[in-house]
DNA sequence: TTAAATATTTAAGCAAGCTTAAAAATTAAT
DNA sequence: ATTAATTTTTAAGCTTGCTTAAATATTTAA
């Protein structure tokens, strides 16, 4: 399939996964950076293809064959992910942008290399969940955004759900990162705003990091 | 640059410097599996953007700008080999395959990355010079094929040179790797036919195959 | 509930990279 | 030195993946 094919298709698989927006081909058009008419005409041939169902005026859904198509990219990016970052100690940022070239030219065969190096890991560093080779998913995923978590406990943070440098250079430079402690000093409900503590500094977060800073509460 | 632009400066590059054919849009076209018409069509498109020069029923010439493209997936082919074949411990058909399709997906400043990691190797599996990131090749190869050896002297294997499963397997399988030792222990020069000891195993090959295998002659 | 705003679809068109078939030039052979 | 064989080029046409502009449908808001 084309680069073209596996992004339509990953985009629309994480729209529904993620962002839960309308999943219509303007949504789709937005992310990837084309136009509707674009994305429109782009449905109509997956469909063809059975890859997705499209009606008109309608929300796109995937298939059993487009779900396991975008598992089977999203699996390999996070490979990637995963790999260049334990090998190259890469940013999140930059192992997000290598992923997203690399993952369009990985052979299934290759990805059972990478995956087998690393001991199959069923997180990536961003704590993305990695599907395994059959496309399941099998670890359940119980954590809540920092926006909902409460004042005086501690958390593990285990998602950093966002692909901007901006935002990774600022966790990266504060401890904000996957698999460390953090505990919640205060919540300002009313300004939406969360104060915490981690490596014995405290932070402030407004609700735009907030809701993309994912924790498990510790045990 | 788009994939197909990359493999015609590259097919162009090779053909030059190993395989000494005529370097005209036909040849590159068998080379990559398509039309004399396409690589006609795509020779006087790479001419306008400045990467060759063409003129009709002559043959093919990079400018320096095409060379130096040509050299940086070059480059990026024999890390990425280099790279597979030491952490996955792959067969030389393997990482070929592999490499011929991740080179194009290639960052510079991965490649810098993966160049660092295995501390800027001059080599590849295959026995091959890895350019610089200048695009220079500095180390100067006095290798010779198997064909031009001569009896009773002792050689270092430095270049298996072709992309064929089959030799490879059979070059593993018989000891034949890069950096391993052999003795020609008699040229038959009527039959085009060489004998050599390796591994204390004794092996008779014929033109085909000591023309694309290279090696030094030990101190 | 009807008009205005927004989103989607249709239609026409373009560039990249191919194809096949015919024309033209080059190369090889008698 | 011609003729024959081969190669290269030209020409027309196709698919993919995009564009913009106009038409149509849906959604929002008054």
């Amino acid at each position: 399939m084309s680069v073209a094919v596996e992004n339509f298709v990953k985009a629309i698989y994480k729209n529904k996964h993620h962002d839960h927006k309308d999943t219509k081909p303007g949504t789709i058009a937005k992310k990837l950076g084309i136009s509707s008419a674009a994305a429109t005409d782009m449905s109509k041939k997956l469909a063809e293809r059975g890859l997705l169902k499209y009606e008109k005026y309608q929300e796109l859904q995937l298939t059993e064959a487009g779900t396991k198509m975008a598992l089977n990219i999203v699996r390999k990016h996070r490979l990637w992910e995963s790999f260049l970052f334990k090998l190259f100690d890469m940013s999140l940022h930059d192992i997000h942008r290598e992923a997203e070239l690399l993952e369009h030219e990985t052979s299934d065969f290759l990805a059972e290399k990478i995956s087998d190096y690393l001991g199959n890991p069923k997180f990536d560093p961003h704590g993305d969940p990695i599907p395994d080779a059959n496309g399941d998913i099998t670890t359940v995923d119980m954590s809540i955004a920092l926006s909902q978590t409460k004042e005086g406990k501690n958390y593990i943070i285990s998602r950093l759900m966002s692909d901007d440098k901006e935002f990774f250079d600022f966790c990266a430079s504060n401890g904000l990162k996957y698999g460390n402690t953090l505990t919640i000093t205060k919540q300002f409900a009313k300004n939406k705003m969360t104060q915490l503590s981690i490596n014995n500094n405290t932070i402030l977060l407004n609700e735009d990091f907030t809701n993309i800073i994912y924790v498990n509460e510790t045990n």
